[in-house]
RNA sequence: AGGCCAGUAGCUCAAUUGGUAGAGCAGCGGUCUCCAAAACCGCAGGUUGGGGGUUCGAGUCCCUCCUGGCCUG
């Protein structure tokens, strides 16, 4: 297996140009590893490349589910290394692309072999919160395990539930599965990350493209979706970067403005968040602030793989 | 022009009978092993509009000026 390319990077800086552009000169399929345009239907709030983009070079792990279902870090990397193998069977170059940097964390470092998310057993650690309260709940989870408690807040719903629900479904707790931990990919990648280099000119970049979302008309979508899928705000799909907000706004929870101007803010403060990832990775191969020096160096990477095959 | 009300962190607002200021949001940093565009944690930020006075001590009381709002003419 040679080394796959991936490039990752922050919100808005130029991903998907940079892998279209380099579609014009090899045979590359993309694989999107994003958490968000996974969502069928969701198109605008998402920035999912158009149709015609789309039929132009093959784009794989784009709207495979709709916005009712769930969709992990577990289902990416089983997918995304079933897509990459079928893609070098038909002899074209598989291209990874996408900021969701939990999903590169664990193809990269992989995932130890836990149980998957269980709807029911969640159901059932919910209505135990709700009589006991979520204090009960992490009082029990530092019965079971005290050291993975240890680790997260009391605060923590989601983690506490899901330590809950791992020990539920396997009568083993998180930490004795973190020890026996999954297979490492570094050697078989090669990641290019895209930084952002002026903060105040990507926030610009940032509200520009939100305002252009709703000028495409994100709302009407937004209505769309829910209606077709008989969506509440709890779906995770309805959880994502100006669906939530604009979800309220049609609640009437907040005005037009203010829907606005929380995206912003909430978009600006995931690329934040993935700066951080960024800053903590340190199988990324390269990191290049310049579009166009990326594209020449997935060039150069890209021919060279070539030439050995 | 006169009267009334307000002016406290970038924004919205708190501060018991006068005891030198707190919170939410935004900002910044971080955590992350199957919801991750999620969830959570930490940090920083104010000569309380300016000036003067009373007082041991003023965001709080008095005077004055500035700014904004409302009312009357």
């Amino acid at each position: 297996m040679q080394n796959i390319l991936c490039l990752t990077g922050v919100t808005g800086t130029g991903k998907t140009d940079i892998a279209l552009e380099l579609s014009e000169k090899f045979p590359i399929e993309i694989i999107s590893m994003d958490s968000a345009m996974v969502f069928r239907d969701l198109n605008i709030g998402t920035d999912t490349p158009e149709e015609s983009i789309l039929k132009k070079v093959p784009h794989h792990l784009i709207s495979i589910i709709t916005p009712k279902d769930y969709f992990s870090a577990g289902h990416f990397i089983l997918e995304c290394k079933k897509k990459i193998q079928e893609i070098q069977r038909r002899n074209k170059i598989p291209l990874i692309v996408g900021g969701t940097l939990m999903y590169l964390n664990a193809l990269i470092l992989g995932l130890a072999n836990l149980p998957e998310r269980n709807q029911k057993v969640r159901n059932l650690i919910h209505q135990l919160a709700e009589k006991y309260s979520w204090q009960y709940m992490y009082e029990f989870l530092c019965f079971i395990d005290p050291l993975h408690a240890s680790k997260i807040s009391i605060n923590d719903h989601q983690r506490i539930e899901r330590s809950l629900e791992v020990f539920l479904i396997s009568e083993k707790n998180l930490s004795s599965f973190h020890h026996e931990q999954g297979t490492e990919h570094r050697n078989n990648f090669e990641i290019i990350a895209i930084e952002r280099v002026n903060k105040e000119e990507h926030h610009k970049k940032i509200s520009q493209r939100v305002n252009t979302m709703v000028k495409k008309g994100i709302v009407d979508e937004l209505e769309y979706v829910i209606n077709k899928y008989d969506l509440s705000q709890t779906d995770a799909s309805m959880k994502l970067i100006g669906y939530k907000q604009f979800f309220q706004y049609l609640n009437d929870e907040i005005s037009m403005s203010d829907a606005i101007e929380k995206t912003i803010n909430s978009t600006n403060q995931f690329a934040k968040r993935q700066m951080t990832w960024l800053r903590k990775m340190q199988f990324i191969n390269t990191r290049i602030s310049n579009n166009q020096l990326a594209i020449q160096y997935l060039n150069e990477k890209i021919l060279k793989s070539s030439v050995i095959n």
